[in-house]
DNA sequence: TAAAGTAGTTTATTTTATAAACCAAATTTT
DNA sequence: AAAATTTGGTTTATAAAATAAACTACTTTA
């Protein structure tokens, strides 16, 4: 969408996902979160959480550390600043779509 | 997305869209609006315009009405009551995905 | 009347999202 | 102590979406 009234500002198509979205949406609140957490929270497949953790990382938006809880694999995940940016920018172009905000 | 811990509420594919997403704002607020407007107001090209307005239409989101305007073609498009409830629905579940609101 | 513009639609291509299949190691069962 | 199952993932395949390019049909302008 190159060129338009100025109303609508373009969405994030990093953040513009059910399930990025949802990642974020925890890593905002709990400093970091496992990939079982996640997992759980979120009642995604495996697959698709972990290709969308790796999208996000890609993207700078995550950190992840792949290490062992015992003797299990273990992938920790939080948000960095710029994620942390991103999503507040995202937020401010989801509201020029929504009247009366 | 079946089972989470409840606390994101799924997004509305059909509305979970940039395209779609700015021609419902458009017509939350303008009784209607033809495809000339709805394409200079959002920036997007025809061929985009033209297949989520069918979305839209085939959703019942919309109501889509063709005629002529002088001897001209003209599409006019405007929310219907279900597009209205699905958007409140689609921004109601948003939130969900946005800590502290 | 030829060229250019208008208002779209249709089709093809690229990108995304999602699911299914798989893998290695750990744990549990028999 | 094997065999079966579970855990914590990754990789690959498939389905769905977004987008762009090409096309149609008609109108206006030069």
């Amino acid at each position: 969408m190159p060129e338009n009234g100025k109303q609508f500002k373009p969405l994030d198509p990093l953040l513009h996902s059910e399930l990025r979205l949802a990642v974020m949406s925890i890593l905002l609140e709990v400093d970091n979160a496992d990939f079982v957490y996640l997992k759980a929270e979120t009642g995604a497949t495996s697959g698709n959480l972990s290709v969308q953790i790796d999208k996000l990382q890609q993207a700078g938006y995550i950190e992840v550390t792949k290490g062992f809880k015992g003797k299990m694999p273990q992938t920790v995940c939080s948000i960095t600043d710029c994620g942390r940016d991103a999503f507040a920018a995202y937020v401010d172009a989801l509201r020029s779509y929504i009247p009366g905000r």
